[in-house]
DNA sequence: CAAATTATTGAGTGATCATTCAAAAAGACT
DNA sequence: AGTCTTTTTGAATGATCACTCAATAATTTG
């Protein structure tokens, strides 16, 4: 079968689908085989190892969130008012019953000291997002002024992201946002 | 030998730490083991399975660290005094090299659906916590002020016990507290 | 001081783990 | 068409997994 192949993007997508719920360590080679549909011998020619398999959907994931970040915040005037409308569906999100956090933040707190390189790896993602917010904030912002709402829209974003996991009551959260974030431009709805 | 037994004290301690480095799913009973000094059955004898000594973990964990809560509070005239204490406790701990977060947090990202006992075991006792910051705010605020605010640390601190694990960067992340915490009683040298 | 009770030991269990590889299959190239 | 190259297959590998249990040791009880 020279040349003809599986498709990668359904790999990676049902691959990140299993790593993101399960965990890294927690998800079998077994499993994966079962979910992406190919046979062993396939996915360790084409990604190496099971490390090899996760660190590919960690940057799928990662490429999709960063991509999906930016076409939002493009249909807005300012992030100010791009980001109450983000965090709303990241609480809409947290209350669906499959949920299992953000897959970045996941594997971040997953992966120890002995795995430095996929932890990077993780690092560099979740600050990519980060850096997107800052140069969005220095347009209306003095440079530290971007740094420290960017740095506290991450604490909130990461805050959630493990709140979201114990607890359904969407106006609390909704509530602790407003307070620790009163420089968004939030609308009444929200 | 009936009657005399291991120092369960101190079998949690390092069974936690284990669990707490490496994560439930990761840390093999061969690890537990070796870290506690027990003997395989004695553990099963002691604690059933390796889920029952993970439980008895997170237990011993929240303890102490509810424990330790209520006795800063207590050393404080207000939480609101307190608190800009408590989180530069957080992130000094966050800086140091073989800092791996909180276990309730990291134990409540890693479990799945599929162990729900546990899962809500870990939930309830982060709900302790919050429950005792929103009993502190009830003396200066009304219901709904304690309650956001309340949220709003959670939010804060689950934020720096992610943010933590990817930088090191102090400064950002005080500047960060204090923009979205500022109702707390921030000195000048925080 | 026996007898009964309970704790400890650690080799051993079958299951599951990540990974390999020789054989077969499917284009590509000449 | 025939050869070459690359992919797919899936049974097999040894390691490690959580866990068991019969034998042994220590302490309490009568």
């Amino acid at each position: 079968m020279a040349r003809i192949q599986f498709d990668k993007e359904k790999v990676l997508e049902s691959a990140t689908n299993a790593f993101w719920r399960l965990g890294y360590t927690a998800t079998s080679m077994h499993t994966l085989v079962e979910q992406t549909g190919l046979k062993p011998g396939s996915i360790y020619l084409a990604f190496g190892n099971k490390e090899g398999l996760f660190r590919e959907s960690l940057d799928y994931y990662a490429h999709q969130s960063l991509d999906n970040l930016e076409a939002t915040l493009a249909q807005y005037n300012s992030v100010e008012e791009a980001l109450p409308d983000i965090f709303m569906s990241f609480i809409e999100e947290s209350c669906q019953s499959e949920y299992c956090s953000c897959f970045l933040v996941k594997s971040q707190l997953e992966l120890t000291d002995q795995q430095t390189e996929l932890r990077d790896h993780v690092s560099q993602q979740l600050r990519r997002v980060e850096s997107l917010y800052f140069e969005s904030f220095l347009k209306n912002n003095t440079e530290s002024e971007a740094r420290a709402k960017a740095t506290s829209v991450m604490l909130h974003i990461f805050g959630i992201r493990v709140y979201g996991y114990h607890s359904n009551s969407k106006e609390q959260l909704i509530d602790a946002l407003r307070l620790g974030l009163p420089w968004l431009s939030w609308k009444a709805e929200h």
